[in-house]
DNA sequence: CTTGCAGTAAACCGATCTGTCTAGTTCACT
DNA sequence: AGTGAACTAGACAGATCGGTTTACTGCAAG
């Protein structure tokens, strides 16, 4: 069930679930709204992805997926320093959140709804936070932390307090405020 | 409808739909459930709570009511100066998500399965969230803050952060961390 | 030419959803 | 003694839930 072998109506049926998903929440969206959304019969549905689970857990993995390319290109892309990458992907979260996240993270709204623990979505939520503590810590490193787990749990607080501010449209700016904290993360943890 | 107000009935309802509510999610209770764990029929709750939505209102406005009393109480009681009453808030969150909040923010769940801006839970939530920012603003006030307004929506990105990482319970002690980047932002804050 | 995959159309299943209703009981207050 | 509030018991309603099934069509590859 990688991405490239997916037929032309399990496509249909991805997006229209991600969108309704992500928008009004997974428990609240049927599958007969799914189907009917993507221009699809349930039949289709269930040939492809075999249970509403499934279907949830593949949103989850390719939102995760995409978010994770869009990020390291964009991070990449910038081409400064060990030090301007970690506040990239402050910029970067925040231009993503602009455009894709205006209910908040993905996947703490689907941790909220999948409280079963057997439910397959929860290790795609799992690994994507792992995954960007992971990523912050590199970045890390190579700006030269003291302490790159350290300065990775506080860079991933920072991401995750910004995303739900966002979501929430409490404060103005959450990703630029998120980065000048991280600044200070930066600077205590003697990065270059 | 006010705390005291409530019948026997009402309260062993509310009881009930608090711990399903947070437990399970929202959208993945029933009434017939709530009513069956309250030990009262459906009618009662119909007849104290007049809807689910109405219900789940009354859910939020209490878990709001009681965090907001024992925050304040935890925050006063300490008798530190202004200074470390801001960091007796992150001292205080990190008992009461190890006790109450081992799913994350009550609120912050609840925003991702009420999405339609008709629900009353909706105007709860942002009560919740404003309340926060400005309780943190006074206190940044009286600790002596340059930009009061601008460091409490510093401190309250930490708050949210560490939330939803000890509700994803992907770091160690995100409370910790939090408070570690609070004095960070108060000192930058000119706060004494 | 045929096999098999992807798909439509639509009926059907049992369970559960929120919400309503009737009928009767307990009990405190006046 | 009488009233009204709070409650139990349980049937009922219409909609929707996740999921299955049967029958049929279009089409590309061997």
């Amino acid at each position: 069930m990688a991405n490239g072998t997916l037929t032309p109506g399990g496509r249909k049926i991805l997006d229209a679930a991600a969108l309704l998903f992500y928008g009004r929440g997974i428990n609240a969206v049927g599958v007969d709204l799914i189907a009917r959304q993507a221009g699809v019969t349930k039949k289709t549905l269930y040939d492809r992805f075999g249970s509403k689970e499934a279907l949830v857990a593949a949103y989850l993995r390719e939102r995760d997926q995409r978010w994770r390319e869009w990020l390291t290109a964009r991070v990449s892309a910038g081409g400064g320093s060990a030090y301007g990458r970690v506040l990239a992907t402050f910029d970067g979260l925040g231009e993503w959140m602009r455009r894709e996240n205006p209910r908040g993270c993905a996947f703490v709204n689907a941790a909220a709804e999948l409280t079963g623990p057997a439910h397959p979505g929860r290790a795609v939520i799992e690994d994507q936070k792992r995954w960007l503590r992971g990523y912050l810590r590199e970045l890390g490193e190579e700006a030269g932390a003291a302490d790159p787990a350290g300065l990775a749990d506080e860079l991933a607080l920072l991401h995750e307090g910004a995303t739900v501010l966002g979501g929430l449209s409490v404060t103005e700016n959450p990703a630029a405020t998120a980065r000048s904290l991280a600044v200070l993360a930066m600077e205590r943890a003697g990065c270059t």
